[in-house]
Formats: C-alpha cells, structure tokens, sequence
DNA sequence: CAGATGACAGATATTGAAATCTGTCATCTG
DNA sequence: CAGATGACAGATTTCAATATCTGTCATCTG
C-alpha cells in the first residue's frame, strides 16, 4: 500500500515510524507495520536500523531533540540578565513538558514509554541540558549574579536540574495538570535562584 | 495451618499481610494465603477489613509511619540550631530511603507497588512530613536564621520537599546506587540551604 | 449472639496453543 | 552489484479456556 517511487532514506523511516507510534501505540508499533507503511518489506527497514530498539531510540532522540533546541536558543549569551535568563530556560523547560502531556496525552504516554526503554538516550538529552544550565550559571558568575556550589558550576547546574525535577521529569506529568502547580513551581524556582544568588559581601 | 488460640486482631492479620507480601510479592499475595498463614478462613479476615485494598492500604500506612516517627523526633523544638536540624532530617530521610531500598530490594519493590496503589496514603505521609519540614522551617525564621518564600512556611516546606524529590521519591530509588550520589544529595541541600538563608541586613 | 465459616457469583489471573513479530540471509532485480 | 525481497527460526504476543481470587451472606458454633 501507498507504494511511493521515492528512495527509502532513514528519514523516511523516522516519519512512518513516529506516525505507526501515534496510531497504534508504543506495545502494537511493529516493524511491520513501518514496512507496509512505506510500502516496502520489513528486511528493506532493518538495512537503516540495526534493531527496532534502535529505531525506536532514534525516534526518541529526535523529539527530545526538539526541545533542546528551543532551550538551547534561551541558554545563548544575550543581553538577558542570567538570572532572568535562567528563570526563563526552567520556565519555558516546564511549559513545555507540560503542553506536551496535556496536549496529547496518549502519545505523551507513548513516548513516556520510549523514554523509559531508551536510557542511553535521556541520558545524553539530561546531559545536554544541564550543560544548557551550567552556561547560564556560569555566565552568572561571571557577571557577578551568582555564586556555584564548591566553585563546580556543572555539579551546581546539575543541582539545579535535580531542585527542578518535578516540574520536568515525565513521571511527574499527572501532577502538571493540579491546580496549584504554577505557584509550586514558582516557590521552588525562587528558592533556588535565592541559592544561587551572590551574597552581598 | 499454624492453628493459634489467640485472637484474632488486626494487628495480626497485618503481621501476617506484611509476611504473605514478603513471601510471594504484591502480586501474588492474596486473602486467601494471609487466612490459611493464620488458620483461618478469608471470610474472618473481610471482618477486619472490608476489602484487600483497605488491608493492603493499612499495611502501607504502616510502613510509611514507621519513617515518619524516626523524622519527627527529629523535627521536634531542640538545642539544634534549625539549619543543622533541617540538614539532618534531610539526611536521614535520604539514608532511611536508601536503606530501605538497598538492603532488600525485593521488599522495597513490593512496598513500591503499593505506594502507587494507595494515593490518598502516600499524600497522606507526604502532608505529615512537610508539617514537620515546615515546623523546622518556622523556628528558623523565629531564630533568624531562616527567611521563607512569600512569608509561607508551608509552602516553602513544600518547595523544600519538592526540591529534594530526587533523594526521596522511590520513583529514583534505581539512582541511589550510584557513585556520585550523595555528592549530588549534598549540593542539592546546599543550594536549598543558601535559599532559605536570611540576607544579611 | 458475637464471631467464624465456606458456598457462591462475578472478577481477575494463569496457562498453553496458535498467531504474529523480530532479525537473518540466500536469492532476486534494475 | 547496491539495494530490495520474503522465507525462515526463534522469541514474543494474543486469545480463550480454565483456575483462582474477591467479597457477600446465609448458616453454624461456643
């Protein structure tokens, strides 16, 4: 079916295997289902990807992917003050998880599930991130707004990110829709800038 | 089986619910297995407890209680300065947890299944010891020591809670092994230390 | 008659046979 | 001959029949 003359590029495959996702879920997404998707055989898959494991890894990179980039554009020197800056990386951060699960629940779901058998992969996507995180802060300390924990401005972004969990880490989602969820997390994000804050001295 | 004269109490057939879910795992446990470890038939049991979930749920509340009273001693008014009070029942919250879990990972599974059963129990636990972050908290601020957000003990408790999430919350009990964990719990704390700090004047 | 019992109905779990899927590879085709 | 195919073996999933469990209640017993 949908027998297309275009070549079988990887991409191609990413596309039909997010769509097969969507549809049928994380547990009934086949290769075969891919395959007759694209109108080809499921071997004609498995010449791009090794295994469906790493198909579906691939999958996960590219939509985690997807955020990091929008952060990385708040994490960028710029005029913003850093901890401005900061508070609007942590703030769009959450905004972010927070539309993806409420928007769409069921393939929020789908990829909760992707996220827990990809751990490689998150944990690179975390990386990333607190990489974001610690060039705001450093930038902080340079502008003479913060101060870092034992001087390591990694080991503090990645106390931040920790401090922060609940307002990102996808096993918190069913808590993101309670009523007093933005007022939480505003508690917490001002507790922590007030931590980071440079002491008058 | 194991035929006793003595009554029969609820606080033995919690005992024997403790064992039954010890021995073969929350899935496997069932009414029937805690009658026959009791010698005696289910429907005695459904007198104690109107149903499975109630007595699975006070089995929960038990174990959880158990925490709870180690930190309350802790959290009551004492010669311990609120900084190094607070930095202790963080602490020991943070070892108790990670005792449990590393010790018998089995048990510490199991009582993970039911914490996701029983909701209203676990919300139940988490008010109590938010009380009593917030309790330690509010004498901070009588001390001088402390200054909260927005004038609200408990919703900096809370904040606090939150934000120490990673060394508490079972859900991240796979990281507690970890080498660099406790380096990590230690800056966490710092960084919600200098938070609650009041500013010199 | 307070408290225990066990038969029972409906819900849930287990099991094993059949169906489907994953990953490989010898073969085919443009 | 680069790239696609589909038959195949072993792994995994599905499904329906069977067994077990939950919760109730009429009945029993000390």
């Amino acid at each position: 079916m949908a027998p297309t003359t275009e070549a079988l590029t990887a991409e191609r495959i990413l596309e039909a295997t997010e769509e097969a996702l969507r549809r049928h879920g994380p547990a009934k997404a086949t290769v075969v289902d891919v395959a007759r998707a694209l109108g080809v055989s499921h071997g004609s898959v498995y010449r791009h990807f090794r295994t469906k494991a790493a198909l579906r890894e691939a999958v996960t990179k590219r939509w985690l992917d997807r955020t990091s980039q929008i952060l990385a554009e708040i994490a960028r020197p710029s005029s913003t003050p850093p901890p401005e800056a900061l508070e609007h990386w942590l703030a769009t951060l959450f905004t972010a998880k927070r539309h993806k699960a409420g928007d769409d629940p069921e393939l929020f779901a789908t990829y909760s599930v992707l996220l827990d058998e990809a751990s490689a992969v998150v944990e690179e996507h975390v990386a990333e991130l607190v990489d974001q995180l610690s060039d705001i802060i450093h930038r902080g300390v340079t502008e003479g707004d913060f101060m870092t924990v034992d001087g390591d401005s990694v080991a503090t972004a990645r106390a931040v990110f920790h401090a922060t969990n609940r307002f990102h880490d996808p096993a918190y989602a069913h808590e993101w829709e309670q009523p007093g969820i933005e007022a939480e997390f505003t508690t917490v994000v001002t507790l922590v800038l007030r931590g980071l804050r440079r002491r008058i001295d």
